[in-house]
DNA sequence: TTCCTGTTTCAAATTTATTTGAATCATATG
DNA sequence: CATATGATTCAAATAAATTTGAAACAGGAA
C-alpha cells in the first residue's frame, strides 16, 4: 500500500476485535477527542527537545547538585562559550532554568518546573 | 572572552560564594564525579529524543487508551505510511512500544517503560 | 502459484538542530 | 573615559533528523 487512504474507508478491514475496540471508545473521532490539545503537545516537545541533549542534561545535572555560575559549567563540560551559551538558552527557552546575574558573572539554577521534570527523569531511570 | 580555557585556572577569578560552595562538593572534580555515567545520560538522550516530536507524543497518547493497529493510528494521524512506520521505529528503539504481528496486522502498544515514562509526562503537564 | 494488502525499508531530498568563530553587549575597575 | 572580562548574539558551516516516494517484504486468499 502507498499514498493516503481516506479515513472513512478505515472500517473496511480490520484485524479481528479492532472494529470492536474502537468502537468502544466513540470510533476514530472519539479516539481523536481523547488526545492532548495540540497546544499541549507543542509544549510537551518543547520540553522534550530542550532534554533531547547530552549536553544539557548534564547541565541539568549540575545544576540540581548546586546552581552554578556559567563559567564552572563550561569548566564541567569543556565546551565554547557560544556553545554553552546556545545551550543555556534552550534550556531557558523550555522554562527548565533561570539565571540570575550577580555583577558580570550570571547563577544559573533549575526552575521548580526544571525540577519536576529532572526528577521525573532520575525516577524512570532507576 | 573566547576560545577555552584550562580548568585549573577557573578559580582565579569567581563570583561572590562561589569558590566555597563548589568547594563543599568537592571542587569541579567533585561536581564531575557526582554526574551521572555518560552511558546513563546516552539512553537518557536516547529516550528524551524519541520523545521530542508532536507526531510519537500523539502515538503514546492514542496507544495508552488501547493497544492500535498500524492502519487505525495511520487514520488518526493522517500521515503517509513510510512516515509512520520511521516514528514507530523510533519509539520502538527508544524501548516505548512494542508490535505484536496479528495476520497481516500488527498491533502496537506502549511497554512498561512507555507507560511509566509517558504516565510522569502527563504528571507534569497537571 | 499469483495476486492483494498491511507494513517496512531504502535512498534521495528537505528541514531542523548544532557547532564554530567573530562581533557585540554589559558590568566592573583603573 | 578606556579597558578588561563574563556572557550572549549573529551568520555561515556542518551535522542530524525528518519527509518523500518507490521498492521490497510478509501473510492471507483466490
Amino acid at each position: 500500500m502507498s499514498g493516503k487512504k481516506i479515513i472513512t474507508n478505515i472500517f473496511d478491514s480490520l484485524p479481528e476485535g479492532a472494529e470492536q475496540s474502537i468502537c468502544t471508545c466513540g470510533g476514530l473521532k472519539g479516539l481523536i477527542s481523547r488526545l492532548p490539545e495540540d497546544s499541549e503537545i507543542e509544549e510537551i516537545s518543547l520540553i522534550y527537545r530542550a532534554l533531547a541533549d547530552e549536553k544539557r542534561i548534564k547541565i541539568l545535572s549540575m545544576l540540581e547538585i548546586e546552581p552554578l555560575c556559567v563559567c564552572i559549567i563550561r569548566g564541567v563540560l569543556d565546551v565554547s562559550d557560544s556553545r554553552l551559551s546556545y545551550h543555556l538558552s534552550i534550556l531557558k527557552k523550555a522554562g527548565l532554568i533561570s539565571g540570575e546575574q550577580k555583577g558580570t558573572w550570571i547563577t544559573y539554577s533549575l526552575t521548580e518546573k526544571g525540577k519536576k521534570w529532572f526528577f521525573s527523569c532520575k525516577q524512570n531511570m532507576d
